[in-house]
DNA sequence: TGACGAACTGACGGGTCAGTCAGTCAGTCG
DNA sequence: CGACTGACTGACTGACCCGTCAGTTCGTCA
């Protein structure tokens, strides 16, 4: 054997098996209280198996925090890149970052920016998916500005505004458990993209 | 002894003592991070007496958490409850809630939502406390529009999405470490505060 | 003075859990 | 075939930490 070039398929196979349960565990049992016993068992597998691939409990969980994140960054682009009018990308964004769409996994992003608080890794994957997300809705309005369809005075501000208010509410909605129903929230949205889109 | 009326005196200053020192901690090492005997170092006393005030370390979390937050509460209304133009009250209101001023405690509350997840008494403190926040923010515009100096065209609609605006912000600002800077973030803020009150 | 109870101590039991390690097994290469 | 290696097991350990409890101290009241 002894190929200079990395890891075989079948070992990032099993990495991607592990850090798929750990996602799995984490969004039932939250970041926090997820045990490498419980991943293991998950997939019927010996705990040492999961040290084998992951030297440390940390790493593992920054690790499928990423590798979850990247996965719903990448689906909300594949929904981006299709025709349509600037106004109809920018609904769609919009709509995916809702809580009830179920799309972003806020509970595990919540969550996430705790742990941020603390861990290094955690940090650093949680400010650049962030960013990510808001790059993509920053991105839909510029070019609606472009194509005169918007009147933004500056579109990265819109961006950062309308994606930190929908953070907020999330969180409003999320772990307060339903003050604000889906509807109020919705229309609390509405009424700023008007305003920033004029 | 035997006094009727619940808890001498003596014993609501040691649970408070209690309290505040384990606001430190919490402030220091984070929720999660918090242990039993931390708290018991911290004021030079024994873990048994800890447990001597609070059946359990949730439920001396939990109270900690409300405390901290009452407190904090407490203060923005004594700072409101000033005279003032509708103007000079509101800029008294958003400034306090920037983490800068360090005035709510961003880190402890980030974690907070997290905790809220998964722990019903936390989940109700959070709620109570953070719409009590926005209660006095819905005020301050109303009593604006009523005097005439804003023009909200639904004052409860606007303290919202403010509110949740800054929290947004907050997140960025505070787990991110930094990405966003403070200057940045007041301009936003500034922003969307004019675009609200007309 | 002596009884009593509230406040408090500090040692300990019991449970949990991350990470280790000796050893198994299957596949591969020479 | 026999040596070797990488994937994997499962029992174990060492540390941590919550909550308990028997016992001490001290102020108060009869």
């Amino acid at each position: 054997m002894e190929k200079s070039e990395g890891p075989g398929p079948a070992v990032e196979k099993r990495r991607i098996q592990i850090l798929e349960a750990t996602c799995t565990v984490m969004r039932k049992q939250g970041i926090a209280a997820t045990r490498v016993g419980d991943v293991a068992k998950h997939l019927g597998i010996s705990t040492g198996l999961v040290h084998y691939h992951f030297d440390t409990k940390d790493e593992l969980l920054a690790a499928a925090f990423r590798h979850a994140a990247e996965k719903e960054l990448e689906a909300l682009r594949l929904l981006v890149n299709t025709d349509g009018t600037p106004r109809e990308l920018l609904d769609i964004v919009v709509d995916n970052f809702f809580p009830a769409s179920g799309f972003p996994s806020w509970r595990l992003w919540i969550e996430g920016w705790a742990v941020a608080l603390r861990s290094e890794s955690f940090r650093r994957t949680v400010m650049e998916l962030d960013e990510a997300w808001i790059e993509v809705l920053a991105d839909t309005l510029t070019d609606g500005v472009a194509s005169g369809d918007f009147a933004c005075v500056n579109p990265r501000d819109s961006a950062w505004r309308l994606a930190c208010l929908i953070e907020g509410l999330a969180i409003q909605q999320v772990a307060h458990g339903g003050v604000i129903n889906d509807v109020e929230t919705r229309r609390l949205v509405a009424d700023a993209v008007e305003a920033e889109i004029g």
